[in-house]
DNA sequence: TCTTTGTGATCTCTATATAGATCAAATTAG
DNA sequence: CTAATTTGATCTATATAGAGATCACAAAGA
């Protein structure tokens, strides 16, 4: 028996991506677009897209936020250039953030 | 040359994406954990873990969002509680839409 | 400064995600 | 009702994502 990859979730995480698969059937729904064509815009195959539509978790992030854009569901509530500035935002957090996390202080002094 | 899989990404995808990815390795160090360790909680390897944090579109959407939640970065900017009244929203909006997008409106009558 | 520990990079092997085709059932418009 | 089309499911082959180990360097802290 080959160890299978099983992976468990958080309730959160699967809901968080069920509700952008749900958001995506809608818009693509609103849009009247057929699976096949949003399939083929994103460059991908129609039975991924149909995982994508169904919330599946193994899905590349990439896919399903290519996709999302596609059809117009926003990450984030934010356009384009509020995202970019709060990249550049998030990186300058992290250049001051220490490089390596130190976990063991080891006891100043260990004797007493 | 085995056709390779190289897709493309919007310019929006690849943002957001990488806001996530910035959000997580910031959160993480405030929390002061290391890498080790969450990738442990997380279940997955060290290595992945790496690939998260540096914004790489190809992971799975899930272990992206199970690592998010375990260092507290909120997907959609909201709590549980919402995302559960919000998913069923979604779900009340699906049922109302037809169920397959018709393309041809196959012009009433073609001929003028 | 010196020591210890975290991180980034790389490599191999295996499990699996995706593409692409096909088929049946469901659904819509006429 | 009927024809046309979309959608869901399933199957195969192939590319690749992920696990796990290793190594060197960076960096924190005493």
């Amino acid at each position: 028996m080959p160890k299978s990859k099983t992976r468990t979730y958080s309730l959160y995480s699967r809901e968080a991506v069920q509700l952008i698969s749900n958001l995506i059937r809608i818009a693509r729904k609103e849009r009247k677009l057929t699976t096949q064509e949003v399939a083929e815009r994103a460059g991908i195959s129609r039975g991924l897209l149909q995982r994508i539509e169904k919330g599946d978790l193994k899905c590349e992030i990439g896919a399903v936020f290519e996709v999302a854009t596609l059809v117009g569901v926003k990450l984030f509530d934010v356009d384009a250039t509020r995202l970019t500035r709060h990249i550049r935002q998030t990186e300058d957090k992290l250049a001051l953030l220490p490089k390596s996390v130190r976990k063991k202080i080891r006891a100043v002094d260990d004797d007493f």
